[in-house]
RNA sequence: GCGGAUGUAGCUCAAUGGCAGAGCGUCGCACUGUGGAUGCGAAUGUUGCGGGUUCGAGCCCCGUCAUCCGCCCCA
């Protein structure tokens, strides 16, 4: 290849198929959200480095942001998450909302991170949230949208599965171990990175982190109890919500799930491929009743969860849950040229069936027939129209079907309705 | 930020340090009013970039850039 001028690192080209199923996800996102009843919203792309700086956790403001001053020297930031987002715009019209208040999004965001299998540094990402319920059964809502949105995809509880846990009981529970408040946060962390470590430098790790032999190995049982989250009456009345809601096949109880953003404050819920060869989270989201506050405005409880559109695609095509058909050709008909004298004919010709509702596009330059036949294939026509000079002189024009090779001769004036007609019998194959 | 691998034709890849090649695709012809098949033919290279070693470098050495894979972190 010569000289291309290179794209910029972790960035991703949409050709045609990729935009496709780029587009085939936000459908799908739509579809799911309004089936709850969300209504579509959209912020910025750019916001204030302060927006992110107290709450969504150090790593992911100071390592793996995009900032740069603006010309008066402000520090901005290309958005690494939508949640600061919403907060401000709710904030800004916090007294004129009609709460619970349900939204989603569906737009990009930009993380510096090393790009690799199912990152890049500029992903899309589809939010849903509801505010203004603090209950358990809003926390319940919000898996139940992920679980349809896996069902609605054609994943299966085995491929993806929802792991919930809930901070206050995790926060209870290492208190009742004698754990400090100041030093939970990073007790969390530990728990959040114990299935990356071997038990051994786990271990190692706890220690270090202040944790005595005795509460290491109290934190350790708390761990592998499943039955824990009985004792969080919130967690209990999820379950019961979950079930309720007809999709308890896709959610269990997981002590270890902490997640990295700071903002939690309760429920937690991560979607996890259980499949294939990459096993990690594909969603994730919780509750965060303290973010409206931080930002500035009154306090009002949120929960909803993130969906990145990189790891969900690789999971929908190694699970064979792509569908095939996406790159279908925007225009089932075609119509060829016959040579330079009749090259205006065939788009007065192509004209005429657009004005008449059809989708048509017509060969630009007079190659030859061959070639256009060829290439109409390719891009996956249906009908080929031929506009010959006996076809011009008699008012008719012949109809090729691509797929039989059979072909008609018809006047002229009935072509678009004949055209419809054989499109709607033989479907897109 | 750390570690590993790979960069050769549009694509996928070959080529003991000794003439840079194949398959696919593209284009042409067989077939000047008809595509997918077949046959024949043709075009296509700064071997990522910059140095070095050598009579000679795609191959060895150094640097650099890019991509991929893993770690970190996460969607």
């Amino acid at each position: 290849m010569k000289n291309v001028i290179p794209a910029v690192k972790g960035t991703r080209d949409f050709y045609p198929r990729e935009m496709a199923i780029r587009t085939w996800l936000y459908s799908k996102a739509r579809q799911v959200s309004e089936a709850f009843g969300y209504q579509e919203y959209e912020g910025p792309m750019l916001e204030t480095l302060e927006l992110y700086a107290a709450k969504s956790g150090e790593e992911l403001v100071k390592e793996q942001s995009f900032v740069f001053p603006d010309r008066s020297g402000k520090l901005i930031t290309l958005r690494p998450e939508l949640t600061p987002t919403l907060m401000r715009m709710v904030a800004r019209r916090q007294g004129q909302l009609t709460y619970p208040l349900r939204w989603w999004s569906f737009g990009p965001f930009w993380r510096y991170e090393r790009p690799q299998k199912g990152r890049s540094r500029e992903f899309f990402q589809w939010n849903i949230d509801l505010i203004g319920a603090a209950t358990p059964e809003a926390d319940a809502e919000m898996v139940a949208v992920m679980a349809t949105f896996y069902r609605s995809t054609g994943l299966t509880p085995d491929q993806v599965s929802i792991h919930v846990n809930n901070r206050r009981l995790m926060d209870d529970q290492l208190a009742k171990l004698g754990i400090q408040a100041n030093q939970r946060p990073a007790v969390f962390r530990l728990i959040d990175r114990r299935d990356k470590l071997s038990p051994e430098a786990w271990r190692e790790y706890a220690l270090e982190q202040g944790l005595s032999p005795e509460q290491f190995d109290k934190l350790l049982t708390l761990l592998e109890n499943l039955d824990l989250w009985k004792e969080s009456d919130e967690l209990a009345r999820f379950f019961e919500a979950v079930d309720a809601l007809g999709m308890s096949s896709y959610v269990h109880f997981n002590p270890q799930i902490i997640r990295g953003l700071d903002y939690y404050t309760g429920t937690v819920y991560e979607g996890r491929a259980q499949t294939g060869n990459l096993r990690r989270a594909v969603a994730g989201g919780g509750r965060y009743d303290n973010l409206l506050a931080d930002v500035g405005g009154d306090p009002l409880p949120g929960t909803g969860f993130a969906m990145g559109d990189v790891v969900i695609t690789l999971l929908l095509e190694e699970t064979g849950n792509l569908p095939d058909n996406l790159e279908a050709s925007p225009a089932p008909v075609m119509v060829t040229v016959f040579d330079e004298s009749l090259l205006l004919a065939s788009y007065r010709l192509a004209s005429e069936l657009r004005a008449a509702g059809l989708n048509v596009a017509c060969y630009p330059l007079p190659d030859k027939l061959g070639k256009q036949f060829k290439y109409a294939d390719r891009v996956g026509a249906r009908l080929a129209l031929i506009l010959g000079p006996d076809e011009e002189t008699q008012g008719q024009v012949a109809i090729k079907d691509l797929n039989t090779r059979e072909q008609i001769v018809l006047p002229r004036a009935e072509a678009a309705q004949k055209i419809r007609q054989m499109l709607a019998e033989e479907p897109a194959s």
